[in-house]
DNA sequence: TTTAAATCCTATTAATCCGATAGGAATATT
DNA sequence: AATATTCCTATCGGATTAATAGGATTTAAA
C-alpha cells in the first residue's frame, strides 16, 4: 500500500506542475486545493525540498516551487524518497537492499524471483513517467 | 512491502509443491526447512486452509497438503488472501475498492491513473504465475 | 484403551510504523 | 515593527505486524 505521505507528495507536486509560472505557492494553498492536512503536508514538502525536488522561499509571499520543468522530473526518485523501496522485498531492492534472515540462497528463492519481476515492471512504469505525464 | 505473512505463506506453498506425493506434511517440518517461526507458520497455514488453498489432516501423522496440482494453482488469489489488495491505493483496487476522502474526482487524479498502470502490470504477472512456476 | 502427536482456535503481546499535531524559531516582506 | 511564511524538533494515539501462549480437539498407533 502506498502511504498517504507519498500520495499527498505526488498530488502536491502535480498541483505545482499544473501552474504556469514558478512563483512560490504557499503550503496552505496546496493544502486546501488538495484536501491535505496542512501540518502533514508541511512535513512532506520539507522532505521534498531537502532532497532537491523543490525550492522554497521563506517569509511573506514565500512558499514552494518546482526547480525544473515538469517534463524533466522523473517520479522514480520521488517515490524512493517518499515511499522508500520500490521493491516489495528488501532482497530485490536496487536502492535499499537487505538480505533475508530466512533465505539461505537468494537465487533459489521462489519469492525472490517473482518479486524481481514485479519490481522490474513497476520500475519500468515509474522510470517512464514524469510529473508532466501525471497532469 | 510484502508482509512476512505473505512471504512465508508462499514459501510454505512452494515447499509443498516441490514434493512428490500428497501426504500431509507437518508444520514443524516446513517450519524447519524454510526457517519460519513454527507458531507463526501455524496461523498462516490455518488461513490458507480456511480459504481453500490447503487441505489438512489432524492428529498423528497429520499435516498440510495441496489440494490441486501446483500448475493449477494461480497465485493471485493467494496474494489477495495473505496480503490483501494487490493495488497500491484502495481507489484502484478491483477486490478491495474504497473511495478516497481527499479526491473529489477519481478520474482526474494523477495518482489514481498512475496506480492503475502499476496494478495492471503487477496483476498481469500474478495472473500468469502458478505455484509450479515458482519452483 | 491409553498415550502421543498433530492440527485447531482464541487471545495476547511487544514492537514498529503511520498519520497527524504542537509549538516555537528563523526569515522575509511590507 | 508587524505580519506572514517556512523551518525544525518533538510528540502522540492508533493501527498493524510478527510472534507467542496455552489449551481444546482429533487421530493414529502402541
Amino acid at each position: 500500500m502506498l502511504s498517504k505521505k507519498t500520495k499527498y507528495g505526488l498530488k502536491a507536486l502535480t498541483n505545482l506542475a499544473r501552474r504556469e509560472g514558478r512563483t512560490p505557492v504557499q503550503i496552505s494553498v496546496i493544502s486546501k486545493e488538495e484536501n491535505i492536512s496542512r501540518k502533514f503536508l508541511e512535513s512532506i514538502l520539507l522532505t521534498l525540498r531537502k532532497n532537491g525536488f523543490l525550492g522554497s522561499k521563506k517569509g511573506k509571499n514565500g512558499g514552494y516551487y518546482l526547480l525544473k520543468d515538469p517534463k524533466d522530473i522523473n517520479i522514480s526518485p520521488i517515490m524512493r524518497i517518499l515511499e522508500g523501496p520500490i521493491a516489495m522485498v528488501p532482497c530485490v531492492s536496487l536502492n535499499f537492499y537487505e538480505t533475508c534472515d530466512d533465505c539461505p540462497d537468494e537465487k533459489a528463492c521462489a519469492v525472490h524471483n517473482l518479486m524481481i519481476e514485479v519490481r522490474d515492471s513497476t520500475l519500468n512504469i515509474f522510470n517512464n513517467t514524469t510529473l508532466a505525464d501525471l497532469i
